[in-house]
DNA sequence: TTGACATATGAATGACCATTCAACTATAAT
DNA sequence: ATTATAGTTGAATGGTCATTCATATGTCAA
């Protein structure tokens, strides 16, 4: 690695440490998918509904009752975590269940809530 | 709790459930740290300089250069950053050394990778 | 005390995204 | 078939925020 391979508004300073730490530096995917993921739970009204499926599995209704939300909002949202494979879901005649996708979804929150508890 | 509590563009289909779900919900404060956390974590470049710094103390060019972005926008980021508690620093005449604050931010940052790779 | 460099910071800009609104599909009951 | 309710979805809007730019502060050397 030459030193003009690092382009910025300012010489390096420390270079053995900058080129020790670039090998440990993650894909640009993946870096990605990790901070897509904690941006879609970082949200206020996901991560309630994410922490009120934890208690129970729930439909759209239930969820915009218990958060004074529409309808609609709710469904939007309910689709981003879809998406990012957060949740899943059953269909009972007009009524769609949802609930988590796993326990490791579960952990993640329960960690973060840990978090702020110190 | 009277069901007219609930305040939404629909009827509340399980009461009971619903009920539950609200007692074990955590209070909007609780809610705010918690998605603030994520969120802050939540960012790509934020990531970045965290996961960077988990791997050794540096200084803000370093990170820049690293990043290839400018000594500024590292420095705003830096900022929040240090707001959250998440970076810790020392100064050494004109250069200010950032490091992790804490094992805690630590494992969060491996908690999330090692979520990504299932 | 002047210059050089590392870092910080305030304001402006542009991109992203949560919610709203309106329209739509799906299912069931009459 | 028609009506009603649960849920979804596309477009528009308004607020948030990452980066840039310009400027300021802090530290050291000459």
């Amino acid at each position: 690695m030459a030193k003009n391979e690092f382009i910025c508004d300012c010489e390096v300073i420390h270079f053995n440490v900058v080129s020790k730490v670039k090998e440990k530096m993650l894909s640009e995917e993946s870096f990605m998918r990790v901070t897509t993921f904690f941006k879609v739970i970082g949200d206020n009204t996901r991560f309630r509904i994410l922490w009120a499926l934890n208690q129970n599995e729930m439909c759209v209704c239930d969820i915009a009752n218990l958060l004074s939300m529409t309808k609609s909002a709710i469904s939007h949202q309910l689709s981003v975590l879809r998406k990012a494979n957060l949740v899943s879901f059953r269909r009972e005649g007009k009524t769609v269940y949802y609930s988590l996708a796993d326990e490791h979804v579960k952990n993640m929150l329960d960690a973060g809530v840990s978090h702020i508890h110190d």
